[in-house]
RNA sequence: GGUCUGGUAGUUCAGUUGGUUAGAAUACAUGCCUGUCACGCAUGGGGUCGCGGGUUCGAGUCCCGUCCAGACCGCCA
């Protein structure tokens, strides 16, 4: 038997017991006469004693060659210790050893198994075992598994079915690009491998499963970040018979129930936010709303007095920052600097200063008095102490870049505490994008999503207009969540697909089988799929996902630990008739 | 595809205006240490300054190219 116990749960209770543990050296503090050694496994740290005299001589002697990370098994006694750790769960008692067997040695990891650690981000990957051997990691793949049992209790007590659907399934030219993989016994052809279950989930529905779910791995070959890795996990739902106020209700009451049960958050109904509103007032259509700045356009007060960058512009809009009239003209240029990076883009920023005497000192002071500042301020909902700042442009970037410039602001300012939960619905997106490189429509959501049925006619007139009964869940400035009622009649999927740029043959070619059993009887249905990953990821108040992820991949897409990609020999690549010799790019 | 930042000891980093033998901390090894828990003290070993080219009497430092890593923009129905 290699344990009786677990590292972490010793304590006085078990006082004089006699007890086998089995664990990795953490460290050896060695004093020459006694050695204390921290005995580490998934559950805690337990200090074990060697001493010169209390332990045999063949033990104390094998003891002083113990090294980090040696995989080791002892047998002692519970003893309470003379001067207690309270930093420690087991920090009363410390056991006596009498017997230690060296089951694995270990080279001196490069680098510490602590907390705190020395290592950087790509050794740590490159040696993942070892990191997840610290409790930073560790914890952080135990909490995920906490949430997704949690996802697992709450949909099943909702009567939704855990269904498989498979991964080797058919490209489709929408979307993201497909990580495909060659058929052997089909020579020449390719899988793909599923964006989402999409499809797959809509057939269920026809299938007569009601409700259905599934916590699977979606691939998506697009460049990665910090919250977005090529293979991902979805909570991926589909229900039947369901409108979209009924899915936003269902999918609230789980997201609440992970705050209750996973945070002990009592969170209150969602707000819910139109698309329109949420671009207006945030910029965004994920927005934070744990902090204000709001949006306000000052077109009507800023333009016509004289002031040539703000006369010939589609939008100017304002946020009026909190307490931060004391800033300095180094830091505000600071801030204009941050805008007018490339990945900004802004041409320029301008500011006004709400000062304590009640008076507004501006960068643009030639063409505005103080009565047009006072309005601003107004407009803005600025008080006194506030820093206005207003950016210009076409609504489309000036958007999204004070957007950026918010959420800046927030971060530095202190107001996105990652223990605040603030989530929200945004809903009625539009149906369709307006793409002008491919000079067609993309779904803004994916194809099957339905418009909302008083806006057929529209779609036959001006199909840029239709909204869509589709809906984000927002949390904290992150979408975690996004779903659709969908269409369930096949004509006017098939209208869909033509108004997406598709042939006849290709949407046949493409989605016959959706097309198909459309005409067998499918029930109205509508679902939502979470990104578990982000999702687990801000529940712990972080959001980079990498950590709450086993084994990721890095920047570019690699997992250096494996050192995959990789290419295949030459036998390989003909069995799977991929003729040409395939390497990696000079 | 693009922008920015970085690459120096096992590891994390410092290295000034281009100038002697490239430093610190930590890790590692050895010794000492009668209650440690970030143990302490002493000694020691440890370097292709990412790679290639250039400028220069002289390059870790400046220039060009390239590779790698991270953050971001595009992209992510």
């Amino acid at each position: 038997m290699y344990r009786t116990h677990h590292c972490g749960e010793l304590s006085l209770e078990h006082l004089n017991q006699n007890v086998t543990l089995s664990g990795w050296v953490q460290k050896n503090r060695n004093k020459g006469f006694i050695i204390w050694t921290d005995l580490r496994d998934r559950y805690g740290i337990t200090q074990l004693v060697f001493d010169e005299e209390r332990t045999p001589k063949a033990v104390f002697e094998k003891a002083q060659g113990l090294g980090r990370e040696f995989v080791i098994q002892i047998q002692g006694t519970v003893i309470e210790r003379e001067s207690k750790n309270p930093n420690l769960s087991t920090g009363a008692i410390e056991v006596l050893v009498d017997d230690l067997t060296v089951l694995n040695e270990a080279k001196t990891p490069p680098f510490t198994i602590e907390d705190q650690t020395d290592g950087g981000e790509e050794l740590r990957m490159q040696y993942r075992y070892l990191d997840i051997r610290r409790s930073a990691v560790k914890e952080k793949l135990m909490f995920r598994s906490k949430v997704s049992m949690a996802v697992r209790n709450y949909l099943t007590d909702a009567g939704f079915v855990d269904v498989e659907t498979p991964y080797l399934i058919k490209s489709t030219p929408e979307g993201a690009r497909d990580f495909v993989v060659p058929s052997r016994m089909n020579a020449g052809q390719f899988y793909a491998l599923p964006q989402s279950p999409q499809t797959f989930k809509q057939l269920l529905m026809v299938g007569g499963m009601d409700k259905y779910f599934q916590i699977v791995k979606c691939f998506r070959d697009e460049d990665l970040r910090a919250d977005r890795q090529p293979e991902f996990t979805q909570i991926d739902c589909e229900m039947t018979f369901v409108e979209q106020e009924d899915i936003l209700n269902q999918f609230e009451g789980l997201t609440q129930h992970l705050l209750k049960s996973i945070k002990g958050i009592e969170p209150n109904p969602f707000p819910r936010m139109s698309y329109e509103e949420a671009m207006k007032t945030y910029g965004n259509d994920k927005p934070d709303i744990r902090f204000g700045m709001t949006f306000c356009e000052l077109n009507d007060l800023a333009q016509g007095k004289g002031f040539g960058v703000f006369d010939s512009q589609e939008l100017v809009v304002g946020i009026a920052v909190p307490q931060a009239a004391e800033m300095t003209r180094k830091e505000i240029d600071g801030l204009i600097d941050w805008v007018k990076r490339p990945q900004i883009g802004a041409k320029g920023l301008i500011w006004v200063k709400c000062n304590a005497d009640g008076s507004h000192k501006s960068s643009v002071d030639k063409f505005f008095n103080a009565a047009d500042l006072a309005q601003w301020a107004a407009r803005c909902n600025a008080k006194t102490g506030d820093l206005i700042l207003v950016l210009s442009g076409d609504s489309h970037s000036t958007r999204s870049q004070l957007s950026a410039l918010r959420m800046e602001l927030g971060e530095r300012l202190g107001l996105r505490n990652p223990e605040e939960f603030a989530p929200l619905w945004v809903t009625d997106f539009p149906l369709l994008e307006w793409d002008e490189e491919s000079k067609r429509y993309h779904a803004m959501h994916h194809p099957f999503t339905a418009p909302k049925p008083d806006q057929l006619e529209l779609l036959k007139t001006n199909p840029g207009a239709v909204k869509a009964n589709a809906y984000d869940l927002v949390l904290n400035g992150n979408e975690i969540g996004g779903g659709s009622i969908r269409i369930h009649d096949q004509a006017l999927q098939s209208q869909m697909f033509d108004l997406l740029g598709f042939s006849k043959e290709e949407a046949q070619a493409q989605f016959g089988f959706l097309m198909d059993a459309f005409q067998f009887g499918a029930p109205p249905h509508g679902g939502i799929a979470f990104g578990l990953d982000r999702l687990v990821a801000i529940l712990g108040g972080e959001e980079t996902i990498r950590d709450f992820i086993a084994f990721p991949k890095n920047n570019s897409g690699r997992d250096i630990m494996i050192d995959a990609p990789a290419s295949l020999d030459q036998n390989q690549l003909e069995e799977l008739s991929l003729k040409t010799t395939l390497t990696k790019k000079e």
